[in-house]
DNA sequence: TAATTTTGCATCGTAAACGATATAATTTTT
DNA sequence: AAAAATTATATCGTTTACGATGCAAAATTA
């Protein structure tokens, strides 16, 4: 039998890992009408924020690394949804902007998290409970930073 | 300027999608000596919990499709951890069981969770905060495995 | 029993993640 | 200024995720 520590269910990790990954799936149906995955929807966020920003700039906001940040803009570049110009001042920096269509699609996206507000409510009762878990998960988040940068 | 209900920082999705990321960075330092990832170690806790299981069981039992699992076991066994024989009432099924070095690394990971509680008790103050998120997070787990299986 | 449907698993293709490494441009040091 | 170190980004290889599809074994239906 197993330690009572490794159980599955008793597994902090696992349900945030769960619940990403749902979370995610519950995103598809809103977003593949735009073409676009739930990482380039993260990254359109950021670029809706703020127009003109650096692959670093992206990658610190969205605590990826640029291993994963470059592929992403690459595609997203392909579909046209994103411009990558070489930095003027730093020809080492590339300036990530939108197009006119990666623009256009902020109007198209701007009901999405309402659709899935109203969507999880329909199942969980109550949003509130949902926002009150979310100053212990930036809490998370901050001491992980730390953690993982430690070793 | 964008919509304030698009901003990063309003989203619960990325929240849940970074701390998942940064959590399983953290168990890093710990599986590497064992050769494992943390898939594969989710995969572990549920075959130390019960020796014996089909591939079903187990893609249930991690909320993942058998397109996810089924590679994942083949690189498992590969590893020399596991063994997949045909199963004899149902030859479609696959039986899942641990070799010994399988069962043997369950005495390697017993302390993984109290290290990596304690690690994070280092930067967040309280476990006790972490536990409290927790139903909140079943309940979407369970709202969501729903509102994904209608679409 | 033969035909059909369903089920359990596997394979394929694509997009993330991420460690390791490479490369070119800038900074810092000598 | 030349050399060394740092920085910003990119490339490569491996492992996940996951939609789509394939396939053989079982279950169901005709």
């Amino acid at each position: 039998m197993a330690y009572e520590q490794l159980k599955l269910d008793n597994q902090l990790c696992f349900r945030l890992y769960t619940a990403a990954r749902l979370t995610m799936g519950a995103y598809h149906p809103y977003l593949d009408p735009l073409g676009i995955t739930y990482p380039q929807y993260l990254v359109m966020l950021v670029l809706w924020e703020h127009e003109k920003q650096t692959v670093m700039d992206i990658s610190h906001r969205l605590q990826l690394d640029t291993n994963t940040v470059t592929p992403l803009l690459q595609r997203m570049e392909k579909a046209g949804l994103i411009k990558r110009t070489k930095g003027k001042e730093d020809a080492r920096q590339r300036i990530v902007t939108l197009t006119d269509k990666g623009l256009a699609m902020q109007e198209q996206a701007k009901h999405i998290p309402e659709c899935l507000s109203a969507e999880i409510l329909n199942h969980i009762g109550s949003i509130e409970e949902l926002t009150k878990i979310v100053p212990t998960l930036d809490k998370l988040i901050e001491g992980l930073k730390q953690t993982n940068n430690e070793h």
